[in-house]
DNA sequence: CGGGCTTTTGAGCCAAATCAAAAATAGTGG
DNA sequence: CCACTATTTTTGATTTGGCTCAAAAGCCCG
């Protein structure tokens, strides 16, 4: 099953009717490669961008060339699902490795839409949950010292990506240059730098080769603060 | 016409059939003294309610007992939009000032929802403007220096309330403590302290007794690198 | 094998935190 | 209207987490 429905199944919680219309949704996908801007602010794209395949991220530039990346996209991600409705993009979307993108005509999603409820629905809890992650990624920036902050990214990532069974045993692709990681989290690269050297001295994470184990999930979870209710994953599974 | 109506008018572009609608929409309404919780984290209550009198806040409690809110509520804004799809809040409300607050039956916004596309599109763009907000104060708090987080604060509740007819002169109630304002911005409110200082000393505001006065807009918006696309408020005007 | 990232290390610095106390304001009840 | 409190703002002194700059070491890939 593509990750979209895997994702929106649990969350949503579709039924089987529902899930079948949106396995059908994606019409075309295509293979973009690492560092390529997908999306910029200021768009107005007529096809909706959904991640097959890949990392990318949600960013904003600042005027003194400071990047902040306000989000990461997984598998089974929209990328701009607000723009029918908000009218353009007020950020840009980024492949951070090389990734396969769905597209979604967006008449044709409004036309299903339009008749499925559910779907409307699974649509609508999609934005919500990004916007309950962008307030956690708040509380992190604003409140958290900078161990607790990765910490707490990892343990994100780990759960997303095994809600969508691309995490078994805790251990997954993690792409990410470390300076990308700093741009997340609103640090130095310098300072992730011997924040991760730390998390590996405590043995919580091993990290090598773009991929990123947690060696104990529950006590990472602990170290960060980490609640996992505002995932609003109301099951979990290994696919 | 009600700070709902006239913000909900501005951004999603409402018919006045649609307005009218809205406008009959908020049941009851009742006030609320400062500082009181209006809905807490695992909450799912069964009426949405709107701010419209006050001033209110998004915020979540973390374990040490630090406290980081992640948006103000001002008038026109509703509280808890996200329960009937999500389930259930992931964070908490409280009133900061006396405020009124006003309460629609969740079934029947459904009911009205269901059979208006634009009441639905006009809701939907209210929880993707929050959602916008919030990925600007990531942006702040991960990037911007002090000195212009909170100047970038002072100018989004200006234009915010200019926008519901509430800032004329770009003067308004501005009824935060330096703590809260802190908490907002993830700064300690000794700094606040004397980053507001400075802001005065600068004549870029007045601040007292509770009213804050930005002497130039402009200015202040260049300083703080704000750009008020983020806010979607397609419309501006003095009511 | 060489060129370009990315990670790592070191040294020095600075923005913002903490702690503590005083001054100013705002409420409250008599 | 005033005295009494509680809260908020302000100031000062000190500490610190994380930044900057700069260079070295390690990796990946053609």
């Amino acid at each position: 099953m593509n990750p979209l429905v895997l994702k929106l199944e649990h969350g949503a919680r579709l039924s089987e009717g529902e899930k079948i219309l949106l396995e059908d949704l994606v019409g075309g996908a295509v293979s973009i490669a690492a560092r390529q801007d997908l999306i910029s602010e200021g768009d107005a794209p007529d096809h909706v961008h959904v991640v097959l395949k890949g990392f990318a991220c949600r960013y904003k530039l600042l005027a003194d060339g400071g990047r902040q990346i306000m989000a990461w996209l997984v598998p089974g991600d929209f990328c701009d699902l607000q723009v029918s409705i908000l009218g353009e993009m007020d950020h840009s979307i980024a492949t951070l490795t090389p990734s396969t993108i769905g597209f979604v005509p967006r008449d044709r999603l409004s036309a299903l839409a339009a008749n499925s409820p559910g779907l409307t629905r699974a649509l609508w809890w999609a934005t919500l949950v990004d916007e309950s992650v962008l307030g956690e990624w708040l509380v992190s920036m604003g409140r958290r010292p900078a161990a607790q902050r990765i910490a707490h990214m990892f343990c994100e990532v780990h759960r997303r990506l095994e809600a969508v069974g691309l995490a078994p045993n805790a251990t997954f692709d993690f792409p990410l240059s470390q300076a990308d990681l700093a741009d997340s989290a609103g640090l130095s690269a310098v300072h992730v730098n011997r924040v991760v050297q730390q998390l590996r001295e405590t043995r919580q994470i091993v990290w090598r080769r773009r991929v990123l184990q947690v060696l104990d999930p529950l006590a990472l979870e602990a170290f960060a603060g980490f609640d996992p209710n505002y995932l609003h994953l109301t099951a979990t599974r290994a696919a």
